[in-house]
DNA sequence: TTGCGGTGAGAACGATCGTTCTCTAGCGTT
DNA sequence: AACGCTAGAGAACGATCGTTCTCACCGCAA
């Protein structure tokens, strides 16, 4: 095993317990036990909890955000429907427990380590980013994304406490009368 | 000091500390150095930590929902708008982190113990009530308040991460336009 | 064969946690 | 004055945490 598997098992184990669990709660050496990887060479990797958390929280943040990338990408005639279509599915999946950087936030706290704070800010402003360019260009588009914005986070809110994806299908509709409304004030 | 004081100090320490660091983060010493209350009537009061964190989940939720149904109360003309604009005004408290009650499941996960899960569960049930309560009767109804209480949730999300009455704004404007369409559809 | 740098397994360390125990000081009753 | 009860202050306990250290073992250069 290279220093580049160690990792991803590493990643893999950390993602896992950090999400389902909380961060505080998982320990090191549970890493190390999911994992496989000693803690030697898990202390070579990441120097420290804080740089393991970070490395978790990056990953997870380039693949989500990719994968709803990807999901917007495949639908060019309805991205806005895409969207809540990729958090219907997302909402699904078992284990689902929410977004796992506002977990984080929350559970670290505003003066948390900012290795951490880092990656939780920047996840929800490539979120804002990737809605804003699914809208149509106009005046109103920053605001739209925006609340686009609270119409995901509040979805994925509602569906921590109740997974399934009715959250992302009324959200979807809300979306919908609310861009009709933009629509007609536009036009 | 007598019981009740004690109670309500330890209560305060609690809220203080649990809400603004997180619940694992703060240990029974720092609550009772905040307090002043001695460790031995911390324990009489509240046999375990558990205890004292249901204490003051219930309690900041009686103290939540109480203050938000006053501020409907006290604007029947228009019952909708008066929830954003408490929530503009509660995201613009300084120290606001967010929904405890999420942090806390957020934190503990699903497998935490009981006695906090069901404050977590017993607050959102509260809140979807209140907000079913205020819309108009009809056969949207239900369907309507969680569609609000997504907006709801979805603001405080948002403002966790960036206080200020901006995302109240925003979730109402999207309500209006959500609300002029059922009605729309309805008449 | 001998030495050596690096690795794995896991003990060890100091800190901190939730919780309990010890000891003492005060107070009301007789 | 002597007693028993309660409560405060804080030490103590066992567990667990993040992190480091020990030591035996390996592959490989001379």
């Amino acid at each position: 095993m290279d220093d580049e598997e160690a990792r991803t098992r590493l990643l893999d184990a950390a993602e896992a317990r950090f999400y389902a669990e909380g961060i505080q709660a998982v320990g090191m050496d549970r890493i190390r036990a999911e994992s496989g990887v000693p803690l030697k060479r898990l202390y070579k990797l990441f120097p420290a909890k804080e740089a393991l958390v970070a490395g978790y929280l990056e990953r997870r943040d380039r693949r989500w955000t990719g994968s709803l990338r990807e999901a917007v990408s495949a639908a060019p005639a309805d991205p806005v429907g895409a969207v809540f279509d990729w958090l219907a599915a997302w909402f699904s999946e078992p284990g689902f427990r929410g977004c796992a950087f506002l977990n984080a936030y929350g559970e670290l706290g505003a003066g948390g380590p900012a290795a951490v704070l880092e990656p939780v800010r920047r996840h929800k402003a490539e979120l804002r980013t990737l809605l804003a360019e699914i809208l149509p260009p106009g005046p109103d588009r920053g605001e739209l994304a925006e609340q686009l914005l609270i119409l995901v986070e509040g979805a994925t809110a509602v569906a921590a406490l109740a997974p399934g994806p009715a959250p992302a299908r009324r959200a979807a509709a809300t979306a919908a009368a609310l861009l009709r409304t933009a629509d007609g004030r536009a036009g």
